[in-house]
Parts: C-alpha cells; structure tokens; sequence
DNA sequence: CGCGAACTTGAGGCGTGTCAACCCCTGTGG
DNA sequence: CCACAGGGGTTGACACGCCTCAAGTTCGCG
C-alpha cells in the first residue's frame, strides 16, 4: 500500500520462560502445573522480536505460521478490504495473541502494527499444536483464548451495529480501563496508545466524533481529556452513558 | 426475558456418523483419513437434536459443555449488552459450528434461534478435545474453523465499522449466495430464511433500510425481489456496488 | 526552535433512523 | 371457499446524528 519497509526478522534467539513471566496468569500457560510448564518453556515460545513504535509486526497476505503473545507494548489490527475499506478490528496488549484469524487459509488476514515500542514471544504453530496435545490444560487454555477473541469480537459488532456514538466511546473506555486494571494499571488514569482516528476506526466512527465526544464527557464531568492523557473522575457515570435513555 | 419456554432436551440417541454424512466435507471432519473418521464415527458426536423453527437451540447464559453442528436448517445467533442492546452477530447454515463464543468462560454469550426446522449434531466439548488430541487432523480442522468464526466476524465488523447501507446489503447477499453454492444450491436464486429486520440487525441497519435497500437494487436491475424470494440477475453488478464510487 | 501530525471546534449537509400509512401474503375459522 | 386477522414488507415524509469540510490550536519530535 504504501512504500515498502524494511522488515527484519528481529527474532531474539534467547529463550523465553513462560514460567518466569510476569503475564503467566494472563497468557497462554494460565493455570499450568509446574511440569507442564517446564514443557512449555523448552519448546513452545522459539524466541521473541521485538517491534518499535509504527513498525508492523505482521503485514496482511503474510503466511501464517506462529502465533504472537504480547509481552510488552501496544498493537492495533486493521483489515484491508479488496476495496481498501479499512477498519480496526482490535487493540491488542500484555499476554493477548495475535494472528488468530490466520489459521484458517494459512495467510493473515490482518495488519498488526506496534502503537509503542513493543516486544512479542513467537510460538511456531505446528510446533504448539504438537505441545497442545501433549498438555491438555494447554489445549483448554488455547481455546478458551479462540473463544474469548471471538466472543469479544461479537461485543464489538454489538457497540458498530446497535450503539450511539456516546454509548460507543463509553464502552471503549470502560474495556480499557478494565483490561489494564487486570494488569496492575490504574483504574482511572490511562494514557491512549492510539489516535483518535484509529479509536474512530474502530468504533465506526470519525476522529472528529470521537474527539467531540471526550470533550463532551469532560464537560459533564465524567472525565478530564488532555490530548492522550485520561483521568476518570467518575465512573459510574460514564456507566450510566450505557443505561437506555431512561430516569 | 421473555416468558419461561418449555425446553425439551429433543437429543435424538441414535449415533450420527460423519462418515456417512453428506457435509462432511464442509464440517469438522474434512480431509480426515478412513480410520480417523471410525474414530470421530465412535466418539464425537453423541446425537442429534431437532429444533423446529423459532425454537431457540441455546439460551444466552445456558452452561456451555456441547458444541452442535448444524446438519439441516438455518440459525441466527444474537448477543444482548446487560442494557438491551440486541445484535444478530451471525447466520449459521449447514456444516458451520455454533456455540464457539461460549467456551472461555463456560457460558453461551448468545441466544440462537432456528429460522427453519433444523437438526444439529451434538458435540460434548470435554469429550471432543480427547479426539482432537488424538487425531491430529481433526485437532487442526477444529482450529481452523475456529480461525474462520474469527476471520468472518473481523469482516462483519469491517461492514458494520466502514460500509453504506448499500455497500453491506450487497456483501451480505454475496457472502449468503456464496455459502448456499459451496452447498450445492443455485448462485442466481435465493430464499431468505431471516426477515428484514434480521438481516438489518446483523448490518447495523433498521429494517425499513434493507427494504428500501432490496427495492433500489431491484430499480437499478441488480436483482429481482418478492417478499424473501430473491433473483441475483447481475452479480457482476452487485459486486460493483462494493466498489469505491468512481467510474 | 520550528515543522508537521494530531487534536479541537464550528457550520452545514447528507444518510439513515423514525413514524406512519398501506399492501401483501399466510393461516385460520366460519 | 371465502372473510378476516395479523405479521412481514414496502414506501413516503420528516428529523436528527454523524459526517464533511475547514480553520485554528497544541504537542511531540527532529
């Protein structure tokens, strides 16, 4: 689409330990037994890459052939259609999995591009359908990820398909806020990895929409916008933005 | 919700064999090899179930522990936000899986509802993932439908997110036509089993939009439209609505 | 320090929603 | 066999929420 970029491979031959990472209870190996994770650290993750800022981790039509977990850092994935619609079907963070939709025809169907310097670990598929057998908590856990993706997939056409542009941004913020208390961040200062016409993008609105409706959150007091910068002052109110039209 | 339905387990005991099954090359079983398929034959599926039409096969909360493929009819599946909002987040026809969304956290997200009398095969998850440990072609096919459920909802988001009215109803009857000729049935002539406002509900659209949607495309020769009777005279046209406005 | 990208805010237009009337088809009961 | 009821579909008039276009501001980065 653009111009062509220089992607290395920028795979870390250095092993990473599942059982020393700090995401273990968010990631993949959640819940593994103390052999099991031995396993696991000798033979699903190959090796990490690490992506900067802007950089794309996987560009859309790549062959599919590992999965990512997000160590560190922020992603977006946008998909292309053949009509060059676009559209942000996710924003991807610390023990999330990237690349599910690939499976399927062996090629990727997304882009997947790094919002803050970022670093993922690389597990090989057919290598982690093999561990997948062997370790049937493994096996559960990967589809309970499959599962989640999908089912988080469906809230999303839920907020497209059935939400006004305040209830949207509202959601928005609330799911983030709440995935990053879940990993130890603050449940009410949060710091944007993306633009507002990427939140647009992916709430099927315009940047200017978008925009629009923090200011108008801020003036009801439910929250103080600084360009990236979010405080929630009051959260049920934003909750109360997703009550129907009612007392 | 509604009124408390009487709910009937309707699990037909007689075992259903996939080898013998006339979409077993749509369904979970593709590519398998003869005694792999003896195996499945043995195992993964349990029985059938009948669900006549407007019945609900699943309720939305209903414990999770089975996955049904869809053998005969027609389904639509619909998620509802704790505020009301409802959303068809798809259709489901021969050979599909339904009841992905429900495995992370052992809970069905969606109500899904037959749209004609239909039968699924029943798959008792636990049970399921010991096969797909043992036969590792089948372990494969199920993650790749998986990937395809999520493949399809990043599209059906990138409709919702960044499409016109006309743009999402064209690529809804492409994608539908498209599914009904891998089965078998004609590409010029199709019979909606969803009304108006099912189908607008899955597209972020209201009913009378679709209608008035169907209506233009017949105007403009695209097609030809009585009540849920549908001819596609040109498909070549109707592909062109999806294309960016220009010459 | 200065440029460009990202963000904000305003004015006006358009696409889709809303509300309402009417039609068509199906099924049911007299 | 026909009358009638009711749900689904169509069509029109109008409203409104979001998009578009544009100008101005702020901020981050080189």
């Amino acid at each position: 689409m653009d111009q062509i970029v220089f992607r290395p491979l920028h795979t870390v031959a250095c092993k990473a330990r599942c059982s020393t990472c700090n995401l273990r209870e968010l990631c993949l190996p959640v819940g593994l037994e103390r052999d099991e994770l031995d396993h696991v650290d000798a033979h699903m993750v190959v090796g990490q890459r690490k992506v900067a800022r802007g950089e794309t981790l996987i560009h859309a039509g790549d062959r599919f052939d590992a999965l990512y977990a997000v160590r560190t850092g922020f992603f977006k994935s946008v998909i292309t259609s053949p009509q060059g619609h676009q559209q942000v079907t996710g924003f991807q963070t610390g023990g999330e999995l990237i690349g599910l939709g690939g499976i399927d025809i062996g090629r990727h169907e997304v882009e997947v591009i790094a919002l803050e310097d970022s670093q993922v670990c690389v597990i090989p598929f057919d290598q982690f359908e093999t561990i997948a057998r062997e370790v049937p908590s493994l096996q559960r856990r990967f589809h309970r990820h499959m599962s989640h993706e999908i089912a988080t997939d469906h809230e999303a056409m839920l907020h497209l398909g059935s939400m006004h542009a305040e209830e949207r941004v509202a959601a928005f913020l609330l799911n983030l806020v709440h995935r990053l208390e879940v990993r130890g961040f603050s449940a009410a200062s949060l710091l944007l990895r993306m633009s507002r016409e990427e939140i647009g993008s992916f709430l099927g609105l315009k940047l200017e929409t978008v925009s629009r409706t923090l200011s108008k959150f801020q003036a009801d007091g439910l929250l103080f916008v600084r360009q990236r910068q979010i405080e929630i002052t009051d959260p049920a109110g934003l909750r109360q933005v997703l009550e129907p039209a009612a007392s």
